[in-house]
DNA sequence: CATGAATGAGCATTCATTCAT
DNA sequence: TATGAATGAATGCTCATTCAT
């Protein structure tokens, strides 16, 4: 059950082709190791044995050791953040938007473990990522998002006024943390459909709010 | 308010007081240290100079860097073996024994970071812990007393017999371990009172017996 | 005081305009470098990164990095070549000759810190310096020169004849050296005015021609 | 003329014999490393092989590179500290004393070398080396030294009283340096005897108290 | 019972240099 | 004329571990 097979497959994954072959090849080669191993457990002569490279050409195209990683992560976050901005497209209804959201990071979660970990494990010990244009962009981009959609909500009625939709935000990540920690970290299988069923089930019934008639 | 002082001030702990000071002195060194960073970022030579010993000591007693960490989790483990031991001593009804045992497991949790953190983080990495002795007979002790207890509370109609005795226990641990795993991960403080009260009700509900007449 | 803006804005100095731009933008950017700090702390990296041109540009115009130091080293001896030939232009008496030639030397080294840290540390450590085309030609050119103007002033009885030529010259080049070395060497003010007097004063005293009648 | 052999042949040098072998085997390794080449040239792999010890075992006996150096600095101005201290027992008379210390003093640049460009050129560009025991120490001993002997020189008559006592001090301590590093930059040789009798000469000239009836 | 001395293997990182295009 | 891509060989430094005493 535990360790399932992944997703970076995608070896012309999502950025835009134009790096050079070693640049690629470095950076595949981390996201490879992650699979099996935390970051610091892999070195610089690992990751460029993997990539078929120098291990001097990884200082070529990267600062350092943890640019590399900043720079895997983004890549990753790049690749789900189109799948992000498609998903929602066509959905009426803010609340069918933030149960579509909700099942996406899930899901997203359950199909990349090194994503997953990497958000909830490696990168929080590293002050300097907070700093990182990776994260900077990705707090504004998927933050405000959610933001907009709970905005939506608690215009047209869906979506109670009575809570600062900041908070509703807080409680919805909040919720989608927990209910995949223990599973990401101890490489447990993760079922999206079932767990953001019963997550949005759970926070619907709070946020909802209650017409006279209903 | 997290981050809380631990529990391993009993410099006189748990074994019987057989071993020479030397080694002592190196579990000690190991345990303090280990509430300040991880066991991975703890060198030999830091043990040794806390311990106020020469590294070569540390070799004398134990094979190598990971069997002194073995010790001193199982140092801990034998610790709270005995509270364990002492807890359900006088109490009457397996869901009240288990109450007192959900209890004290969150308690110990919330006590012993060093210990809570070495069992969800650290010694999972380690696939030679699970041959270990010490997992070996932490396994057959704490768990056995464990299905010891539901088994009575079947016995004695308190809980339901429709469901597997492990299976019953597989929740328990689970939930214990689901409660606390955020908290323990992240250095937040773990409040045993309130989790144990809202861990039990949720699990008892599930397996208590519901009698015709209650 | 100390620490004197230098001289090299000469951005079409001394070669005969022949050099493909891209070689005299290396060049360039080693000099600007080099007041900055020694060359072995230096980079091909930095050198090309100031010139803005590629890594490899070098190794197209230098045989490597030393080569192309040995170019700078010209460049700016050549510079002051021509400055040397014109000076004595039009000055009568061997010994006005030599103090013009003694004042002009130190204020070649007190305004280009970059050329004097060249000659005094630089060079010396490379032995194969000696046998470069540069120091080969600067040893005849300017030696010459002097030489030429001693036995100019032995000629016309300005200067005694008792020693030989090639001796005054080494007390000339040595006393150079020796009151404008530890200036150099320490990033100290260097006063060519006071120096050269002085210097001279205490040489001409030793190498004039004391006439009867003086 | 140049490149004399120096005197670190001392392997059983000044330190009290109480250091490990490899300790001893590694500093006598960089002194001997210094004779040919400077310290930034030299490579921790190259001392350990000179020392016929790992390149590990340095970085048990000190910090890091530099502080070997200072080790090594520390261990040649010990070895001079004892000389210096007999040096002057038994000699009557302010101005004499002064004249052994300065013989003394340029004939230990002229036979150590390896300690002369130390002091000249290597330390200087350390900032740290200033805060270092070995500095604050020879500052102390060394230069309290000759201060109190030129207070003595003050209170017998000796020297003149309307000269501040450091400011002799720094004269003399410029003279010396002075006249040494340009020999000891170039590799040339010093001839103690008649540098210092050059020196004091001029220096006595001026610091000499003149009585009336001299 | 304890240690002083020593190290092999590895670490992230740097840099001058090469070569196909 | 110019460069993008790549690297071999170091560099200073760390650490768990061994062994004679």
């Amino acid at each position: 059950m535990a360790k399932s097979k992944n997703t970076n497959k995608s070896k012309s994954s999502s950025q835009a082709q134009s790096f050079p072959p070693g640049r690629i090849k470095i950076a595949e080669s981390l996201k490879s190791l992650l699979e099996e191993k935390e970051f610091g457990a892999i070195t610089t002569a690992e990751i460029a044995k993997v990539a078929g490279v120098s291990e001097a050409l990884i200082y070529k195209y990267f600062k350092d050791k943890r640019a590399l990683l900043y720079q895997v992560l983004k890549e990753y976050l790049d690749q789900y953040r189109m799948q992000f901005e498609l998903d929602i497209k066509g959905i009426k209804g803010a609340l069918n938007k933030l149960r579509k959201l909700v099942w996406t990071h899930i899901y997203v979660y359950a199909n990349n473990r090194v994503l997953a970990k990497l958000i909830f494990l490696e990168v929080r010990s590293f002050p300097d990522y907070y700093q990182s244009e990776t994260y900077q962009w990705v707090k504004k981009e998927y933050s405000k998002r959610l933001l907009d959609i709970i905005d939506e909500g608690i215009r047209n009625g869906e979506i109670r006024d009575d809570i600062s939709p900041k908070f509703i935000r807080q409680v919805i990540l909040g919720g989608i943390e927990h209910v995949c920690l223990r599973e990401v970290i101890f490489d447990q299988e993760i079922f999206p459909d079932e767990l953001s069923e019963n997550l949005c089930r759970l926070i619907f019934e709070g946020i909802e709010r209650k017409t006279a008639g209903s």
